[in-house]
Parts: structure tokens; C-alpha cells; sequence
DNA sequence: ATAGGGTTAG
């Protein structure tokens, strides 16, 4: 879909694929305010007696101090001359207060007065009800309605999208229009949102964004928001964009729903161009904005950017909310600046479990795993509640620090919190017991677990072959991989880098052979590195950087010098090519050494180099990095999928155990 | 009486 605005209204063309909303095409003749609907065949005698009138005293003792009831005891006592108003006031506190049981008690009493079958009231239960999360509460309140509006409709349909059950809103629709009700930009910002929450194949896009044109709400602002923000969540940031450009107005939520949009899709460079682009528009940022952006600039290890742009957030006199914090906080994790990271986290008023979490992951990631451990000790003694992504933070921390006896603790520990072990943590003993070299003790782990066994689980045993180079284990743990995923690349190289290291080349060619055939494909690996605000990105082999011969040539001199100092090349680490020259011409090109001879050629002597990479780092640039920290005199992190690495003076932090 | 945008793991 090029042409937004060219989608074909329903009501001349009918589309034949109208599975969400099979009669929006034939309800624009009425144009109804409320529908009657016919009396259910339900007993009169039975509504006083509902379980709402019986709880009534009781829940009346236990809110007797609280203010609104005291409103209702003045009316019971005479004093006071209910009116409709009064009862839709006492509900509203009720709602904003989130006070269910008082909400109750208020709908119990109104129901005994005579304005019992005011809309409005009604309405305002079943908001009630929705705002405190008990959907199925506002939808007895609706089904027992007979007389409805578009607004009883839209209440329960928002209900149900903000309370995260996107198809039971959408089923919804059809059924009003059907009555004849005449939907508004209210109930099409609660339906794009559904939309936008449901999975693929449950939602229809199109035809929501077309009854929306139907219906003249495109150009309200919320629904302009949430049409871009739908499409934002499908991945479509195309059309996304184009609502975002033809919107009448524009205001700081439909500027957030465009960025979030953007740094969901992995797309940070686009997503900081856009916060500058926001700010030069003369829109102030938000929490919203500031979260997603930070965010961002996490994901692609943009730590310069990133700076700037909490400096602009300090200028502009944001306070630091836990939400904007923890954002804050893991983009300089995963920007490689964890010093920074624990300033955020010291400085926090109030930390959540997502502020825990971040710290702990970003303490893990960078190898420090004794610390992690220290830090979850702090945890439990502060009484906060770990969760299921703590435990993994935990876990994982163990076994990147060979902390074994730590992790099957901590392991054990979930059950005192009553948390079920996932499948995760599941992978990450594997993991911890196969990094130590405890490769027998982790298969009988996998023999041994309560639930099926996944790919990733088996990728771990086999990750761990790989380092401990067995390869007839790792075959096994391949072969369990392949029938379970075998669309993944990973580990097709692995096991081919296990028989080249054994210098089984007949079986390692046959791997080969089996990825050609099967059409799976290695991710190309990528690297990037951020000079002045500007990122740079690299492709092995990849010849398009206007400074590649310089690149090279200083690459070439590098390894010289390392090479003097003793750096080995190990071929190992190449796929598929046959002859060792070629081998270790291929293996100069890795693009994390492309990147590391840019940085050394445009950043000042002595500032620390930071790298990122898409893919985890092979054991020969590892090494290579090492003696370029040593030889250089250089600081060099480096990011890649699992962690981070930083050099300095020809050793590793990860202690060569990664 | 009814509405839209943000965080942590693997």
C-alpha cells in the first residue's frame, strides 16, 4: 500500500476478504444514538438478589471510614436527596482512586434508587469496572444492560484494549455497527490500538484505517496516533510514516508513537534523527520521548549521541522517573560506560525491578559476575521480590563468571520465591555447566529436566563443545538442534568450526554442504563503531567505506606489529574456504577489525574504542584485539550478542571465558 | 460517561 489516502471506501467497493468486520459496508444508513434491545428473558425477581445487593453490608463495614461511603450513609439516613449526578460523581472518584470494592458498594446502592436506568451511570460502570481491571464485571454490567450508546460500546471496547485482550475488542465492532451505532474518534483510538496489540492474522489493518476514513475520524489527533502506532507495531514503518506526514496536527504523541515506532524496529539511527527532527519542530520530549530514544541509543551502542541527549533531557528540567531511568541506565550499559550505568542507578529515588533487573544485566554483561551476585544479595536483603528475568540476569552472570557453584544455588533459589524455572533458565545451566567444561554433568541436566527440551537448550551444550572442542558430543547436541530449528544458522557454524578445529575438514565440508542445501543462511556480520556523533558500520568483506584502502593498509601495519609481539593467526574461525593463505586473507577482513583499524586512523590517541557487533566475537579477533590493546597502548571494548569485552594491556575482561 | 505514545532477559 503506496497510497494511504487512496484506499477505496467500503461502501462502493466491497472487499471480499472482510473477515474482522464482515458488515461495516451496510451500517451507514442509521445513525442511532442508543439502541434498545429487546428484554432478555431473564426473571425480574432475580436482580435484586444478585451477589452485588448480598455483598453489600459486608463490603459497607469494611469502607465505612472512607469518604464516599459517607455519602451514601447521608442518603440512607434521609439527609441528602440522591440525584443521578451524585451517584455518577461518587463513581468517577471511584475510577480514578481504582477503589473497586467502594465502586461496588456505590453501583449496589444506585441500583436501589429511581434514577436506576440513567445511561450515563451505567457508562460510567462499566468504566469503572475496566479501569480496575475487571473486565468481566464491566461486561455483566453491559450484557445487563437493554438500553446501550455508542459511548456504553466504546467503553467496553477500550476496556477490553487497554486491558490487553485486543481480539475481544475487536470482535466488538462489527457488533455495534450492526445495531447501527455510529462509532467515534473515542472508540477508533481504542479499536487501532487492539489492532495494533493483535497478532498477525487476528487484526485487519486495513479496514480499520478505512472505517476510519469512512467514518470522518482520520484527522482527529488520537486517531492519527494510533493509526500510526498500529502500523508502527506490524513492522509497517512505510505507511506509518505516511499517517505521521499527512496528519492535520501533530502533537508530542504522535512524534513518540513515530520514534518508538522506530527504535522497536531496531532502527536507532533513524529514531535519534527523528528526536532531533521532533526538537527542531518545537516539540518538547517527554518521558515517552526520552525512554524511546534512550532506548535506542542502546541498541546500537550510540554512547556520544546518547550523552547528548540526557543532557538535553537535564536542561529541559525532566526529573528522572524510574521509566526514564532504567532506559537511561541501559543505554550506557550497553554503550559500555557501566560506571555511568551505576551512577544512574545510585541516583535513582525510587528503583523498580526493571531498575534491578537493568543494573544486573549490565553488571552481567560486562563479566562481572561476583559483583552481580553482590548486587542480588543487596536485592534480597532490601526485600524487593525478584522475577523470572532476575533469576536470568543472575544465572547467566554465574555462568559467564564460571561461578558454578553460585548458579546451581541461585538456581535452586527460585523455588523459595515461588517462581517455576523456565526454559531459559533451563539453557543457562546448561550453559554454566558446559562453559566449565562440565560437559557430562550438563547433558545429564538436559536428561533430567521437567520440561521438553528447546533448540536453545541443545545450542548451549553445543556452544559449550565447541569451546571444549568434543566433537562427538557436539554432533549429538547439532543433530537434537537441526530437527528442532533447523532454519538456524548458528549452529551449522559451530559444528563446522568443531570439525575444523579437530581438523575433521571431510566432516566440517559436509556441514557445509548440508547449510547450501537446506538454503540456510549465516547472518552477515557487522560491525560498527560511533566517531563524532556519526556511526559507522562494516561488513566483512565489504569494500564501499570511501577510506577502505587506507583501512586496510592500517590494518596490514597493525598486524605487523602484532604478530612481532606474538599474535598467532587461527584460521579456525573461517568458514568455507579451503587453502590456509586464503583462510588468513579472509580472517584480516573480519569486519571488527575493520572497524577497530577505522577508529585507530579517526579517533584521538589515547580515547577508549568502542565497538559493536551483531554476531559473537571469533576467537581470532579476540586474540588479535588483545595484542592491538597491548602493542597500541589502547582501551577497546567491544559489544557483541552476549556481552561485552573490554581490553586493555593485552588481556580481556571476560578472562578469554565467553 | 468513552481515547493515543515508553523500560529489563534470551
Amino acid at each position: 500500500m503506496k497510497n494511504l489516502l487512496r484506499l477505496p471506501p467500503l461502501s462502493s467497493t466491497r472487499p471480499t476478504n472482510l473477515t474482522v468486520f464482515p458488515v461495516i459496508s451496510t451500517f451507514f444508513a442509521t445513525s442511532a444514538t442508543a439502541v434498545t434491545e429487546p428484554e432478555p428473558p431473564v426473571d425480574k425477581e432475580d436482580f435484586p438478589s444478585s451477589p452485588i445487593i448480598q455483598e453489600k453490608d459486608l463490603l459497607r463495614k469494611s469502607f465505612k471510614f472512607q469518604s464516599g461511603l459517607h455519602v451514601l450513609d447521608l442518603i440512607d439516613a434521609g439527609s441528602l436527596e440522591p440525584t443521578a449526578a451524585i451517584y455518577t460523581q461518587l463513581l468517577k472518584k471511584c475510577t480514578q482512586l481504582k477503589r473497586l470494592n467502594e465502586g461496588r458498594l456505590v453501583h449496589a446502592h444506585f441500583l436501589t434508587s429511581r434514577f436506576k436506568d440513567d445511561l450515563f451511570f451505567h457508562n460510567s460502570i462499566i468504566n469503572l469496572y475496566s479501569k480496575c481491571g475487571s473486565l468481566e464485571d464491566a461486561r455483566n454490567a453491559f450484557d445487563e444492560m437493554r438500553v446501550k450508546d455508542m459511548v456504553t460500546w466504546t467503553a467496553l471496547i477500550t476496556g477490553y484494549s487497554q486491558n490487553d485482550r485486543p481480539k475481544e475488542a475487536l470482535t466488538l465492532f462489527p457488533r455495534m455497527l450492526r445495531l447501527g451505532l455510529k462509532p467515534n474518534g473515542f472508540t477508533f483510538a481504542s479499536l487501532l490500538k487492539a489492532c495494533g496489540a493483535a497478532t498477525p492474522g487476528d487484526e485487519s489493518c486495513e479496514q480499520i484505517h478505512a472505517a476510519c476514513i469512512k467514518y470522518g475520524c482520520q484527522s482527529d489527533v488520537y486517531v492519527g496516533s494510533s493509526l500510526l502506532d498500529m502500523y508502527a507495531r506490524h513492522g509497517k514503518m512505510d505507511e506509518a510514516c505516511l499517517v505521521f506526514d499527512r496528519l492535520d496536527s501533530k502533537n508530542e504523541v504522535s512524534w513518540n508513537a513515530l520514534i518508538a515506532g522506530y527504535a522497536r524496529k531496531e532502527n536507532g539511527e533513524i529514531a535519534l534523527k527523528q528526536f532531533w527532527e521532533m526538537q527542531r519542530s518545537g516539540f518538547e520530549a517527554t518521558h515517552f520521548t526520552y525512554s524511546s530514544v534512550f532506548s535506542a541509543c542502546a541498541s546500537i551502542g550510540a554512547l556520544e549521541q546518547g550523552k547528548w541527549v540526557h543532557a538535553h533531557m537535564i536542561k529541559s528540567g525532566q526529573k528522572l522517573t524510574a521509566f526514564v531511568g532504567n532506559t537511561l541506565l541501559d543505554m550506557y550499559a550497553k554503550s559500555g560506560s557501566i560506571k555511568d550505568a551505576r551512577k544512574v542507578f545510585e541516583r535513582l529515588d525510587k528503583r523498580d525491578i526493571v531498575s534491578w533487573n537493568s543494573m544486573l544485566t549490565g553488571c552481567a554483561q560486562h563479566g562481572h559476575g561476583k559483583e552481580t551476585v553482590c548486587l542480588f544479595e543487596e536485592m534480597r536483603r532490601l526485600g524487593v521480590q525478584p522475577n523470572h528475568i532476575t533469576f536470568l540476569c543472575v544465572l547467566t552472570a554465574c555462568s559467564h563468571g564460571g561461578l558454578v557453584s553460585e548458579g546451581r544455588h541461585y538456581f535452586e533459589l527460585m523455588k523459595k520465591y515461588k517462581l517455576e524455572p523456565e526454559v531459559e533458565h533451563f539453557v543457562t545451566i546448561v550453559d554454566l555447566l558446559g562453559r566449565a567444561g562440565l560437559l557430562d554433568q550438563a547433558l545429564e541436566f538436559i536428561n533430567d529436566m521437567p520440561i521438553q527440551p528447546t533448540a536453545a537448550v541443545w545450542g548451549a551444550l553445543l556452544g559449550a563443545c565447541r569451546m571444549h572442542k568434543n566433537a562427538e558430543l557436539g554432533k549429538f547436541a547439532a543433530e537434537r538442534v537441526f530437527e528442532l530449528d533447523p532454519h538456524d544458522a548458528g549452529p551449522h557454524v559451530l559444528l563446522y568450526n568443531i570439525y575444523a578445529s579437530a581438523g575433521r575438514w571431510d566432516d566440517a565440508a559436509k556441514v557445509r554442504r548440508m547449510m547450501k542445501e537446506s538454503g540456510v543462511k549465516k547472518e552477515p556480520a557487522c560491525s560498527w563503531v560511533e566517531i563524532e556523533n556519526l556511526v559507522h558500520m562494516f561488513v566483512a568483506n565489504d569494500d564501499s567505506h570511501p577510506q577502505i584502502k587506507e583501512i586496510h593498509r592500517m590494518w596490514e601495519k597493525i598486524d605487523g606489529k602484532i604478530k612481532e609481539a606474538g599474535y598467532v593467526p587461527d584460521t579456525n574461525h573461517v568458514l568455507l574456504y579451503v587453502d590456509d593463505q586464503e583462510r588468513e586473507a579472509k580472517l584480516q577482513y573480519h569486519s571488527e577489525k575493520v572497524a577497530l583499524a577505522f577508529a585507530l586512523l579517526n579517533m584521538p590517541p589515547g580515547a577508549t574504542i568502542r565497538i559493536m557487533k551483531n554476531i559473537r566475537m571469533c576467537g581470532d579477533c579476540h586474540s588479535a584485539i588483545k595484542h592491538v590493546s597491548k602493542v597500541m597502548g589502547r582501551e577497546i571494548v567491544v559489544r557483541d550478542t552476549n556481552r561485552f569485552h573490554h581490553f586493555s594491556g593485552g588481556s580481556c575482561s571476560c578472562g578469554d571465558y565467553w
